[in-house]
DNA sequence: AAGTAAATTAGGAATGATTCTTGATTTTGA
DNA sequence: TCAAAATCAAGAATCATTCCTAATTTACTT
């Protein structure tokens, strides 16, 4: 019903989320984007972040910390969240995680799949090199 | 450091979420244990489902949907949530997602795996029957 | 059975991420 | 240039969850 208008402040949000590969929050989004839009408020980054994700153009990431992010990669694939420093990085799951999504389409127990969600967590490579020695 | 003593509390709220195959919320718990302890604080049941699950008598999950569940089911399964209706059912993936599971302890590109979460989401039967016929 | 230190509770305030509301500003197509 | 529709900034509202404090329970000890 709506049709889409551009803005500024979404194609500046979409440009600063593209050049970044770590997964940013809705906050860190807003903290960046402030530099070219020093009155830009954090409900237009919000807005503007679901309506991208809506349409596909970027993934909003749930992974159970309690703050949502997003990823400019729409592609398949896999994260691993550090239970430490909260980093997020891909994670090539290949053959492991491909049963789960291949579930998609199919029917089990009456219910239709409609997508699967797949992350592991645990102690990033950085954060084990600073435990102790 | 801290001694875990016993409380009616806790006991109420670990039998009626034993009662339940249906995941529910710290909220659903409040509801549900105010009929045998009028002046339970919410505080209380959050609390108390907490340390439930740290002690690994019970099982927190989360599904995306901004709200904890939990599930006194601690064995290794997996879930299915609707879309519509937002309920949350059990799922036997079995070596559907066997794989994934296999990944905790493992190292992945310098970083330890200490776990993974995986569940479906779709429309469950309920909700498809319902669907215009 | 009384005494007491430590854990737990009720009640409510505080937090934090996210969404909603409203009047002003932009965008877009004619 | 005009007007309708979408978007914006600013801040209030929501909602799940956590935190704080004084009063109550629990679990020893005698």
């Amino acid at each position: 019903m709506s049709a889409v208008k551009y803005s500024r402040q979404r194609e500046a949000i979409k440009r600063f989320l593209t050049s970044r590969r770590d997964h940013p929050t809705a906050d860190m989004v807003y903290c960046a984007v402030r530099s070219e839009f020093p009155h830009i408020s954090l409900g237009t980054v919000y807005r503007n972040l679901a309506l991208l994700a809506e349409q596909g153009e970027i993934a909003r990431l749930r992974l159970g910390d309690g703050v949502d992010r997003f990823d400019p990669d729409v592609s398949p694939h896999h994260h691993f969240i550090c239970s430490q420093c909260g980093a997020v990085r891909d994670l090539a799951l290949g053959q492991y995680a491909a049963a789960i999504d291949g579930l998609s389409g199919k029917r089990i127990d009456g219910s239709l799949v409609r997508g699967s969600v797949a992350y592991c967590y645990g102690i990033c490579a950085e954060c084990l090199g600073q435990e102790k020695g």
